[in-house]
DNA sequence: GACCAGGCACATC
DNA sequence: GATGTGCATGGT
C-alpha cells in the first residue's frame, strides 16, 4: 500500500489539541464533514483547552454541527475536556507524561472515548505505539481472509501488534493507508464474494 | 431517496 | 454475554 499510496503524513491535524478533538467528532463519521466542524471551532479561537474548556456545551453542539450526532459530540469532548482539566489541569504534555498503559487506562474511562478514539489520541496526539483498529481495518483484513469481523479490537489490535515491528511511524502509516486503501476501494460494507482469498483459512482460528 | 461515514454508550432480553 | 438502538450531518 505504501509504494502505492506513498505517505499519509497523519494525522491530518496542527497540534496535538486538534487531533484529540478530531479524533472525537470523526466517529462514525465522515472527515470531510468533520473539518468544517474544526474548521468553526478554530474561527471562534476555540481550538486550544482553555477555550474549549469554558465554552457552553449547547454553543459548542451549534459550532461542531456539521460534524453530525452533534449534542452527543458536544458531550463527549466537555468530558475529556473535564479530564483533562482534573486530572493534569489542562496541560497535554502533563497528560502525555504517563506511560501507555496509563493513559489508555484513563482515557478508556473517558465516557465517548472508545478504543479506537483512545488508540488515536495515542498514536497521533501522543506519538504512543498503539495500532489502531478501525471498521476498514475489519472490512479489509476479513475480505482478505486473514481476520474475522466478528474478532474482537483488541484480537485483532493484537495480531497487528504481533505481528509489527513496535514502531510509532510504522503504526501511524499503516493504519493512514488502510484508510486510504478503505475509502478508495472498499466503499461497500457486504463482503466481496469474488474475493479470490476467501478460501484461504483464518489464522486467527475460527468460530470467534 | 437510500445508503454510507476513520464509534460509543446504554437498554433489554 | 449477545443483540439492538439512538445519535445526525453532508456527500454520492
Amino acid at each position: 500500500m505504501f509504494e502505492a499510496y506513498g505517505p499519509q503524513h497523519w494525522w491530518p491535524g496542527d497540534s496535538p489539541f486538534e487531533i484529540i478533538m478530531g479524533a472525537i467528532l470523526t466517529q462514525n463519521t465522515n472527515w470531510t464533514n468533520v473539518e468544517k466542524a474544526i474548521s468553526n471551532l478554530k474561527e471562534a479561537g476555540l481550538l486550544n483547552p482553555r477555550g474549549l474548556n469554558h465554552i457552553d456545551k449547547d454553543q459548542l453542539a451549534e459550532l461542531i454541527r456539521p460534524s453530525g450526532y452533534f449534542n452527543i459530540k458536544a458531550k463527549r469532548l466537555k468530558a475529556f475536556m473535564a479530564f483533562l482539566f482534573r486530572h493534569f489541569k489542562g496541560d497535554l504534555d502533563a497528560m502525555f507524561s504517563l506511560n501507555l498503559t496509563e493513559i489508555r487506562k484513563a482515557l478508556l474511562e473517558v465516557k465517548g472515548i472508545g478504543p479506537e478514539t483512545a488508540d488515536s489520541i495515542l498514536l497521533y496526539a501522543g506519538n504512543y505505539p498503539a495500532f489502531v483498529v478501525d471498521a476498514y481495518t475489519k472490512r479489509i483484513f476479513s475480505r482478505l481472509a486473514i481476520l474475522h469481523e466478528e474478532h474482537t479490537y483488541h484480537q485483532i489490535q493484537d495480531y497487528f501488534m504481533a505481528h509489527l515491528e513496535e514502531d510509532v511511524q510504522l503504526y501511524n502509516e499503516y493504519h493512514a493507508l488502510i484508510v486510504r486503501h478503505g475509502k478508495e476501494h472498499c466503499k461497500t460494507k457486504p463482503l466481496c464474494k469474488e474475493c479470490p482469498l476467501l478460501d484461504i483459512p483464518c489464522p486467527m482460528g475460527q468460530g470467534m
